[in-house]
DNA sequence: ACATTAATTATGT
DNA sequence: ACATAATTAATGT
């Protein structure tokens, strides 16, 4: 087998990649050419890492398709869950929260695609492009505050508001719209939520069969439907 | 009000 | 056939 000589057979990657999406909508057609000509694009299996927790922080992402599931490594080697990730979002962002490795390990949950650049070049897009700074900070503060709702919730609510909340942000976020309801754009299983949600798998199956029966939802295996979000919101009121 | 344990069943390769 | 996911009941704190 011979070498490919890579790279520059590769199509160049077209600018309307990334001219929707927030920390480059505000930029020059050029702008976004060069950027994007410093970018490696990539396609990744699902259930597959994109970095891990702790290594050295070498490149940030952005992700163009699919979702990625961002978990931490407990002590014990299990994992849990901390966040999702959905497409359109910088991620892997080391640099702007001041480190030099990555502070969790980004698992992709389903097929997903993301473009990717060395982290040398995080200093100069923050100073030479405009809004990239701002933009790239709105996100990482978004992921901050709703960590620190999640922890509110778990001081003060009971498993049953915590898991309603917690699907509530899914569909928000990640929810594509079918016929009867919005659904849970990638798969989760009952131990993914139980591990947003700071329960077991067990108190997250009763509460989705139970629901299940009120019509509240619809669920198969790693397949979430919310069929009345309204009653969802009321639930999590209590 | 919830976790834990355990047994059982369903589902996807 | 096998591993993983989900359900369900019983028991414990």
């Amino acid at each position: 087998m011979n070498e490919l000589p890579a790279r520059r057979t590769l199509p160049r990657l077209d600018e309307s990649l990334l001219t929707h999406l927030p920390p480059f909508s505000r930029l020059e057609p050029r702008d976004i050419r060069t950027i994007l000509d410093q970018a490696t694009s990539r396609r990744y299996d699902e259930g597959v890492a994109i970095f891990d927790e702790g290594a050295e922080a070498e490149r940030f992402f952005m992700l163009l398709d699919g979702y990625v599931r961002v978990v931490r490594i407990t002590p014990t080697g299990e994992q849990v869950t901390a966040l999702h990730i959905p497409a359109g979002q910088l991620l892997g962002i080391a640099r702007a929260i001041g480190r030099d490795t990555y502070p969790a390990t980004a698992i992709t949950a389903t097929d997903s695609v993301a473009l990717s650049w060395p982290m040398r070049l995080w200093d100069s897009f923050v100073s030479d492009y405009d809004g990239f700074s701002t933009e790239s900070y709105k996100t990482v503060g978004k992921r901050v505050s709703e960590l620190n709702n999640r922890i509110v919730e778990m001081a003060t609510q009971q498993v049953e508001q915590r898991v309603a909340n917690a699907m509530l942000r899914l569909i928000n976020q990640t929810g594509r719209k079918v016929d009867n309801g919005i659904e849970i754009d990638f798969p989760i299983t009952r131990q993914d939520l139980s591990e947003l949600t700071a329960t077991t798998l067990h108190t997250v199956s009763r509460l989705l069969s139970s629901w299940e029966k009120q019509g509240l939802v619809q669920s198969r295996r790693k397949r979430i439907t919310v069929l009345d979000p309204h009653a969802l919101v009321m639930l999590s009121q209590r």
